[in-house]
DNA sequence: ATGAACCTTCCAGCAACTGGAAGGTCAAGC
DNA sequence: GCTTGACCTTCCAGTTGCTGGAAGGTTCAT
């Protein structure tokens, strides 16, 4: 099948793909015309690329993922690790926005909004911010 | 000042600070020899610069929050704005994020973690993953 | 006077794509 | 059979927000 057809149903756009054929996640074999042609193999791969990348992986995660799914003798404690490696990981960026959060909320509220030049959001940003020295 | 001494104060890299400069955000004076001269007016924008980073604001909004912050004539109104969107991004984020956490969560959970090859992580990966078609 | 610790500029690169130009191919409709 | 338009190809450049390093100038303490 075609790129076109490879992005449809992998959920990827054909440049990413090609992006990924780049550094090598994956090789499809090429037609008489020189097009790429992808086997439902291949397309079983991009799709776990998606999801994996979506999840949060970056690539090179991905390159280890895909070569441990791709490994049959793999432990799958590696897999496991690798997970919740990447689970510590988005704990640790839901407490930064969380924190982020309320103090932007905090300047949201301490700001009246109006069209006088004064304006609190500023004052802190400049000054410094609750909770903070 | 010396841009050493900027950073310190402001809590910015020198290369950042140069960086400020290339694209326009910030420009000190310059000595006899060549060395910028930060005023104190220039390490307080930077401090701004550095929080209004730190709080997620793209360069593009915190250039804008810095012109409305020299701008006398400006409406709070403006600011309360930006923060506003930005609130709202950092809600879609962690929404993002916590849903991407309840899965990885179930992977884990699922997964036993011990030396065989089965894996129910690179599974799901690869087939579709819970609460999903 | 020598060495370290600054400072300068410029060039290159990181992730992970995305956009666009210039051109080849294919399938449908007339 | 010819055109039109949608696809495909490669390559080059840009994005965001820096960061690293090289090659060289300056300043300061010893």
């Amino acid at each position: 099948m075609n790129i076109g057809q490879a992005a449809d149903q992998s959920g990827l756009a054909p440049k990413t793909i090609r992006y990924y054929e780049d550094i090598g996640l994956i090789r499809p074999t090429r037609g008489g015309n020189g097009y790429r042609d992808y086997a439902q193999t291949d397309v079983h791969k991009l799709r776990f690329l998606q999801r994996s990348r979506g999840l949060g992986f970056s690539v090179e995660e991905c390159r280890q993922l895909l070569a441990l799914y791709e490994d049959k003798g793999r432990a799958s404690a590696d897999v496991r690790e690798l997970t919740q490696a990447k689970l510590a990981e988005i704990d640790r960026k839901i407490r930064e926005l969380t924190g982020l959060r309320r103090t932007l909320e905090h300047l949201v509220h301490a700001c009246h909004g109006n069209d006088r030049p004064e304006c609190p959001i500023l004052e802190e940003l400049s000054d410094g911010w609750p909770g903070q020295a």
